[in-house]
DNA sequence: AGACCGCATATTTTCGAAAATACTTGACGC
DNA sequence: GCGTCAAGTATTTTCGAAAATATGCGGTCT
């Protein structure tokens, strides 16, 4: 499970985030069948929260639903990975544009301090994910979140937000890679650096640079390893 | 309540169309406040369905939650009317671009035939809504899903899809107007035709433009009646 | 052998009530 | 007079079990 745990203030919030971060962080692969039965002990809770974390996750994309049959962790596919990066390239990209054009000193300030705390973490690229990894996840949320954050508008700022949950699902597979050749940080650091100077065609330019990659070298790792409980 | 009545396999889904449409109709204004003993009353079943139903809706943001003091309808707000038209320009527009440059000739005869079947019906300007007009809205409905429906992203499709729900809610304020001055059937015919024409821009130009002119009209709504129940 | 039916089982969905939490009201102390 | 506390009420949240629905299995009939 991701950092929070005291913030949940009903058991079926506390639930959604189990399940939610369960099935990000692959503990819960696609596919997988819920029986409430199995979710109820592992959140050690009756069914009815259970049941409102699912309809939530469901509306999220996260889970899927077939009525009186149950629920699934949602499928990954290489045709959702690449509808996700050309949505967020779209929607994120305008919403860069805007935060560059509105954005104030504050929102300068709680950039800067952003990208430096990620800086700050060497991504340790050869252990074992969700140990380390899951603090360096934490900061580069907020570093992607705070690039947007002075768009200005709640509609593309949330479904932002949506869209980078269902892509960390699939950016999570590309950290199993043994020795990852991209230069991440240097990505990011075009894009920070545009941004603060205000250049909203580059930043925005490099911002779409950046999910293409990524979108590119999860595929290669999806087309590789076609392993069984990954559909393709 | 819509059309659609005997489609819901749960009593939870049947309970989310009753609610969602109370909600899109005005049975149940902005910043009502939804008991679960009156919910429960209206949709005659037990408390467990009816809080699946809510938690769909606030997922979708026709409803609000303070956790444990209760579900609201959510507010309407001259913010959220153009935050919602300006995100529609966005992803419906480039919905629509990609549907133009995809769509084979299947989309073209659904398009057409639901732009005709769209016209057919004069929308009774003078009438009282939740009347005829639901069979218009409907109509209205399919046309502007039927426009990007080719556009191969069930993202941006869902995305448009919840968004057009949501400004369902402000079009229908836009209703109450005695004398309804705007030539609206000219405006869909401008983007039907040059959809037809497969000239995106064009297209998605007219359809920006009828987004914010949608918008201006209930805006100037809102600004001149200054309901006690409509919070501005 | 193979398809179809019906019973037993597994699982989801819904219920009605209990527990937890928030709100109201009125009394008390300062 | 005014704020504070407490008991009672209203409401949400959670529970545990019943009802409804799907699944699997074994037997029968062709």
């Amino acid at each position: 499970m991701t950092a929070v745990a005291g913030t949940a203030k009903t058991l079926a919030e506390s639930a959604y985030l189990r399940i939610r971060d369960a099935i990000r962080g692959g503990a819960l692969p696609p596919g997988t069948r819920l029986r409430f039965a199995e979710l109820q002990d592992l959140c050690g809770m009756s069914v009815t929260p259970v049941r409102e974390a699912l309809t939530r996750l469901t509306a999220e994309g996260f889970t899927t639903l077939e009525e009186n049959r149950g629920y699934r962790v949602a499928p990954l596919s290489i045709e959702e990975l690449w509808d996700i990066a050309r949505s967020r390239q779209l929607i994120e990209g305008e919403a860069l544009r805007l935060s560059i054009a509105k954005g104030g000193a504050d929102w300068e300030g709680a950039l800067v301090s952003a990208h430096h705390l990620m800086k700050r973490i060497a991504r340790t690229t050869q252990q074992a994910p969700t140990v380390v990894d899951e603090d360096w996840n934490h900061r580069h949320t907020v570093f992607h979140r705070s690039l947007i954050l002075a768009c200005g508008s709640p509609i593309l700022l949330s479904i932002s937000e949506g869209l980078y949950d269902r892509a960390d699902r699939y950016r999570r597979l590309s950290w199993a890679i043994p020795d990852n050749p991209r230069a991440i940080e240097e990505e990011h650091e075009l894009i920070f650096k545009s941004a603060l100077a205000r250049d909203a065609e580059a930043a925005v330019t490099y911002l779409r640079v950046h999910y293409e990659r990524t979108a590119q070298q999860v595929e290669a790792f999806l087309l590789n390893k076609a392993q069984p409980d990954v559909s393709i």
